[in-house]
DNA sequence: TATTTTTCGTTTGCATACAAACAAATTCCA
DNA sequence: TGGAATTTGTTTGTATGCAAACGAAAAATA
């Protein structure tokens, strides 16, 4: 049939994959993902490292409550800090005042961890963000941030 | 101990999540993700609209250069392609000119899906956008098209 | 032509990511 | 105070997303 492409383009009514903010979101978080990958210490992931930056930074919180600094859903977080907890970077105690709660803490070797990947956590994002100047991604992570 | 605290937070090195450009890559993603599972039709993920906008786009293509087409690598278009295959969106035959090759099409059934979620994939693109003015989206859309 | 390399699709394993449903504990408030 | 609403953590199910390893087929090249 000669009206077959016609009809498959027409169904599209001109949208475009590549003029998609959601696209490129895509991509880029899989750029960024891959540095990553590559530069961060110990295999630590981007969620992981998110975690533990977090409890360096507040000594310890709720399990949940970690959740929320780090914008990620319970059931996520519990994953994460289920597998900190097995490498040994965080410890888990029962929270006295509320039997619901679990406190998460940051072990030794956790805080070992963060002290060594600090100045990788720096190139990662550097190295990100290469292909624009100061002006540039100074403009982007404003963007990014009025869009969360 | 009173260091404790010092402790944990030089091992920082000043570094803070939220001036970084991954972690706002991620909440962004998340909060267009949840835009688009609420408004496109027939539940399609974001990754399987893609897939369906490239194969309106050209027909037919092997399953490995939609997943080129789509930003996903090979074992995650097969995932995709097999979901779309058990909803009838899809269909894939055989290349006659090269045995390895899985020849994916689009399906009336998945044309027409393409055709109703049109509107939907403007308006979430248009909503996830929201927070920006026109200029602002302009130059988030060429920032991220630089960033990958 | 024979060998090497590349491509294609598949499978396994690991790690997000979130919805939904759930029990237990706490807080809110009438 | 006592019931309702909320919070916390857990589990299950679905869907990415990629690395690594693999066999089969095709392409490149010596």
């Amino acid at each position: 049939m000669p009206g077959e492409a016609a009809e498959r383009i027409s169904a599209l009514g001109g949208y475009r994959l590549e003029e998609q903010v959601g696209f490129h979101l895509r991509r880029a978080g899989q750029r960024h993902a891959a540095i990553f990958a590559e530069r961060m210490v110990e295999g630590l992931t981007p969620t992981q490292w998110a975690a533990l930056v977090k409890l360096a930074e507040f000594g310890a919180l709720s399990q949940n409550l970690l959740g929320r600094e780090t914008a990620m859903d319970a059931a996520t977080i519990k994953g994460v800090v289920d597998r900190l907890l097995k490498r040994g970077f965080v410890t888990a105690t029962p929270d006295p005042g509320d039997a619901r709660r679990m406190l998460i803490a940051i072990s030794p070797q956790g805080l070992a961890a963060v002290e060594q990947g600090a100045a990788a956590a720096f190139a990662i994002t550097a190295e990100t963000l290469k292909p624009l100047n100061t002006a540039e991604r100074r403009l982007l992570l404003d963007l990014l941030k009025r869009l969360a």
